[in-house]
Order: structure tokens, then C-alpha cells, then sequence
DNA sequence: GGGTAATCTTTACACTGTCAAGTCTCGATT
DNA sequence: AATCGAGACTTGACAGTGTAAAGATTACCC
């Protein structure tokens, strides 16, 4: 029974490890299975199907991706737009490097919207954001505020090269928040 | 040769059928070559690959694409916030209604970059959000303000209910640029 | 006319996800 | 303690995918 909680993790850290190497159409149901040293059905029973996988390792990559902002936000200065800054670029980093993640994450079509674990991940990670925008609404949330940054931030991950060369995401974000006071 | 433009033709318009009807998944390269009344290995001939046929199609989505944003701009009052914000609506529409095009053109990891067609297309249709962002910089472009709008609307596009229900879009866009004056 | 290039079909191959049936192990029940 | 049964996993099969090679057919140009 611990060897199948084992092997449920040695197949979500497969996959990890198969999208990190090959980027989107690097995981396979099939190069999974073999990289966690089962047979090519043994998935079957932990996930349902490929979709079941897809949203364990999405619950996992939203793990990561919260650890991402929280470590830049930890080496930030202590004032509101520094850590809100350091948290996009947390974001835009994740984005960059960890491309078949990201693609898994937000855009898989097959994803189950109703997994607890992937709801719970994904809320905490939003909450980083969310708390990084508290200090420009005078501590109380702004919803309106919190959709514009994720928003902004999340397009500008994902349309990268297109825009990045004329306006870096500091002086994006310097239109929406205003920056700290020398 | 005039037959085999109709056939190139045929194939991108069933696969845009096909995207349409059945979203990201529906696309195949041998139900695009049924659809299209040839063999399943026609496409070849007149694209490289499945990746060839996906840029052709993305190349043709973009131009519907720009045609959603100036349907809407043109049904709106001629003020810069009213035209900006029908621009978005359109940008909305078109990730809401189609989002298996709106896939293959964003999340395809497997477009050609450098095919000549679909950066022409995409450009012409950045270039409508980039001309409704003209006026509230005084006439001439700003990049930072650009990045601004249009990773802010591609970002809610993507994000979409997890942001929707409490931050409407215009009330986001006003946080951005000024709402017309009553 | 003859040849040539393009278009399309046929055939084959490796790979994918999924399903059904069988094997095995281990723990609980009687 | 023997038996049962449920879960974990394998094996084998199937339909469907993209791609490549090789052959047919057609249209066009010299």
C-alpha cells in the first residue's frame, strides 16, 4: 500500500521530469509508465487516464510555481511594489523555464476542474498574488486590482518575446501600481 | 494548379471547421484530409507536416481574429475608451466563442515563426489594438502601454471565470486608461 | 509526342491512449 | 489457519494518430 503511493509519485515525478526535458509533447502516458519503471497500463489505476494525470501533475506543478514567487519574494526588498514585483517575476520565470509545466497548468484542455488537491494548489498560489496586491488597496482586497495584475501578468508570460523587447513587465507594472518612493 | 489551391484551401477550412466544432482536440490531420474529400496523407503535399497545417490555419484564424475586434469597434461610439474597450470585447468574443482557434493561434506549441503569412496576419491583428491605444498617448505609440492592454486582455481572455465574476473587463481596462468623460 | 514536375493515393510503420482479461500479492474474515 | 476478495499490476489487443516511401495519374511545356 506504500508501494502504491509510490509509485502514484513516481509517476507524477516522471511526468515532471518529462516536461521539464521535452517541453508540452514531451509526456506520454506510455514514456511515463516506463520512466517510473511500470508497465505502460499500470497509470490506469491511479489516474484516469491521461486527463487524471495531467491533473496530478498539474496540482504538483502549482506547488512549484508557488515556491517560484515565494523564493524571489523572499530576496526582495521589504517595501509594497519590490515584493509585488518580485512575485511577477517569480511568475514570468516559472513561465520561461519551466515552459511545459506552464503549458500543462493553463493550458490543457483536459484538466479536471473538480480536483480538490489541483483547486487547493492553485487557489495558494493565487493568494501569493493576491496578498502582493493587499498593500495598494489600503489592506483590504481590490478584486478589480487583483484581476488586472494577474491578468497583465499572465498575458505577458505567455505573449513573451512579442512584447518583452520594448517594454519590460517593471514598467508594465509601474502603470497599474505606483512604484516605491526613493 | 487551380485545383490544388482548392484543395490546400479545403483542408485549412475543414480543419477550421473542425476546431470550431469539436475545439482544440477536433483538429486532426486525417479528418482535416477526409473532410476535405482527399487521402489522409494529401496534406503533406501542401504543408509540412501537422505543424504546417496548424500555422496555415492560425495564419487564416488571425484574419478572423482582427475581423472580431473591428466588428465590435465598429458598432461603438467614436471615443477612445469606448473604441478601446469594443477592441477588447472582440478580443473576448473570439477567445470565449472560439477557443479551439483561439488555441491553435496562442497555445500551439508547433507553429512556424518565421512563415511570412502568419505574422503578417498577426500583426495586422495587433495592429488594431496597438491604433485604439494611440489616443491616450497623445498620438504617438507607446510600447509600455501597448505590453499594458494587451497582455492585461490576453491574460483575462486566458484566466477567464477564475477572474470574471468580480472584475468585469471594462472596470479593469479603467484602471488603465481613462473611461471617456459623461 | 515525350518527358517532367506536381498532385494525390496506397501502403507501411512506429507510436499514442484505452480497454479487457489475467496474474499476483497481501490483508481481513470466518 | 484456510479461504476469500480486493487492490496493484501485467499482458495483449484495438482503433486512431503523424509520417515516410513508393507508385499512379494528370497537366503542362518544349
Amino acid at each position: 500500500m506504500n508501494d502504491s503511493l509510490s509509485t502514484r509519485d513516481a509517476l507524477i515525478e516522471a511526468g515532471l521530469s518529462l516536461l521539464i526535458e521535452g517541453g508540452a509533447e514531451g509526456l506520454t502516458l506510455r514514456r511515463a509508465a516506463a520512466r517510473a519503471g511500470v508497465s505502460h497500463a499500470a497509470p490506469a489505476h491511479h489516474f484516469k487516464g491521461l486527463p487524471g494525470l495531467h491533473t496530478a501533475i498539474a496540482s504538483r506543478a502549482f506547488a512549484l510555481f508557488t515556491e517560484a514567487m515565494l523564493r524571489r519574494r523572499a530576496a526582495a526588498e521589504n517595501r509594497p511594489f519590490a515584493r509585488l514585483l518580485a512575485i511577477c517575476d517569480g511568475y514570468l520565470d516559472f513561465a520561461r523555464d519551466s515552459a511545459g509545466l506552464f503549458h500543462v497548468m493553463f493550458a490543457c484542455p483536459d484538466l479536471d476542474p473538480r480536483d480538490p488537491d489541483l483547486a487547493a494548489q492553485s487557489a495558494r498560489a493565487y493568494d501569493v498574488l493576491r496578498e502582493g496586491c493587499l498593500p495598494f488597496s489600503g489592506g483590504t482586497p481590490d478584486p478589480v486590482l487583483e484581476g488586472l495584475v494577474w491578468s497583465s501578468v499572465h498575458g505577458y508570460a505567455l505573449l513573451g518575446p512579442s512584447v518583452n523587447a520594448e517594454a519590460p513587465f517593471a514598467a508594465v507594472l509601474a502603470r497599474i501600481v505606483p512604484p516605491d518612493a526613493p
